[in-house]
DNA sequence: TTTATATATCGAAATATAACGATATAATTA
DNA sequence: TAATTATATCGTTATATTTCGATATATAAA
């Protein structure tokens, strides 16, 4: 049950939510995912962290940059089935949209540091 | 959005999980939802209208009694999947086993008013 | 009518969640 | 070593959620 809950709560959060679409699209860094979102720094580390405790994403330490990508679904197979429904859904969502469209736009060179 | 959210909400609170898995054996009213779970009858009835506005459960009204049963998913898709999900989740999970072992004995006839 | 009953809603208290700025940590560069 | 940089954590405040008891509503029965 609690396995479950956990992927639930995760998901009902619609900056968590846009995260997932996000990184359904490529891998990114914490600065990238708070420039995106345009919340602080600290609260996507936050977001981060939820998402990943849930079995949704994963993370991959490279030098000083963290990077965030979807999970492979093994340690939950409730993420692993939400994975799957959350690749079809909200595409047509304008907020998603629009991440979608400024996505390329935000690159850790130009963004994070100076 | 909104009602990905909704749906995301009303799954990531244990009791509401429950309430899911006893609609998916049979239709219940609010007073033998708040025995079996053993809370308030205010807490069964605000768990079913969340249910309910998130578009999982829907509710009949015939005569005194309030018969809450699983949606057909027709007034929101993601509801619509998640009910699927669900009917193939949790089984395994003690609570519920334990939950499925007595629902039999929770009758409206014996349980609600005296 | 009045009374009883099942459910919904209200108000309050307790707990959880989300957000931020500030600071700490860890890895890289100078 | 010291300075820089990306991320994580801490402490606080604001907001949301959960729960309950009490009350209101609506239907049925007496």
């Amino acid at each position: 049950m609690k396995s479950f809950i956990k992927v639930m709560k995760a998901l009902s959060d619609p900056g968590r939510a846009k995260i997932m679409k996000m990184l359904q699209q490529r891998v990114m860094c914490v600065c990238e995912i708070h420039t995106a979102l345009g919340v602080a720094q600290s609260t996507a580390s936050k977001h981060l962290q939820i998402l990943e405790d849930s079995g949704l994403i994963a993370s991959r330490k490279e030098g000083l940059w963290v990077n965030y990508m979807v999970a492979d679904g093994s340690q939950n197979p409730y993420a692993a089935v939400m994975i799957g429904n959350i690749r079809e859904w909200l595409d047509n969502d304008p907020e998603i949209k629009r991440l979608m469209d400024i996505l390329p736009g935000i690159r850790r060179e130009t963004i994070c540091g100076r």
